[in-house]
DNA sequence: ATGGCTTATTGTATAAGA
């Protein structure tokens, strides 16, 4: 079983990449963020021709998530409990014996603004339900852009970000609570290469000089972890032309 | 150098992303 993350930037803008993506790389399930598209907008009908079923909760100009999946996608939900939130940020489905959690974090634009209250209070509340989720799924997946780069080995450079918003010490701390939910960095399990990262910044030429972060992640549950047989960052469609600044991170699971 | 790109909005400048 094939899963993989990607933040879009705008589905309308990146459907014609997504299926493409999809073609080459006939993955199980594509989870999707930053759609910024209302349901009704969203291209069901393109992603079925490509073989794929979605589910999508959206809405206009920001956030917005989905999953695609080749096979039927059970007991969908609606972002999370105990922490009312007008922002669409969540999706979550039962594909095989696999439950799927999609989520897009908060951003939090600078640490000390309202912003960033909003994503610790977020993480929270998050950590609280995705215990109750794991509880009701021991199989569990978490992908999606969590906006929180987990270590300096993450950070093209650590000195010049020290402090910043995706790395400042509330956030990783955030992160390392939810790992300590009892999941795994699936990337981590792996040996990698050195600077590998899943986002860039549109200027300054950050992609062709690798000035980038990785804050996009696949967290699995203990039942999951031995099942995990490769963990990959896929740069190609950072190289593309009108490219999401967002690549996509991938999971193979054996075994499924 | 607080810029630099990209996207969306009933736009022609502003907000937001990371």
């Amino acid at each position: 079983m094939k899963l993989a993350t990607w933040n879009v930037n705008s589905l309308n803008v990146r459907l014609p990449h997504v299926l493409d993506w999809l073609a080459s790389n006939q993955p199980d399930v594509l989870c999707l963020q930053e759609t910024k598209l209302e349901d009704s907008k969203f291209p069901y009908e393109a992603l079925h021709e490509a073989g794929y079923a979605a589910v999508h909760n959206g809405q206009k100009t920001y956030n917005g998530v989905a999953i695609l999946s080749r096979s039927p996608l059970e007991s969908v939900s609606l972002g999370m409990t105990g922490f009312e939130d007008e922002q669409k940020r969540i999706i979550s489905a039962t594909v095989g014996d696999v439950r799927v959690v999609c989520a897009y974090f908060p951003n939090g634009q600078a640490v000390g603004s309202e912003k960033y209250q909003y994503k610790l209070r977020w993480l929270e509340a998050f950590t609280l339900w995705l215990s109750n989720e794991m509880g009701r799924y021991p199989e569990l997946v978490l992908l999606g852009d969590y906006n929180i780069a987990p270590e300096d080995r993450d950070v093209h450079d650590p000195k010049a970000w020290e402090g910043q918003v995706h790395v400042s010490e509330p956030e990783r701390e955030a992160f390392r609570k939810l790992v300590g939910l009892g999941l795994y960095d699936a990337f981590r399990l792996f040996e990698q290469a050195e600077k590998a990262y899943s986002w860039w910044d549109y200027r300054m030429g950050a992609f062709r000089r690798n000035m980038g972060l990785r804050i996009d992640h696949i967290l699995v549950s203990e039942p999951l972890k031995s099942a995990c047989r490769s963990c990959t960052i896929d740069v190609e469609p950072r190289r593309q032309e009108r490219p999401s600044d967002h690549t996509v991170v991938m999971l193979e699971l054996g075994g499924l």
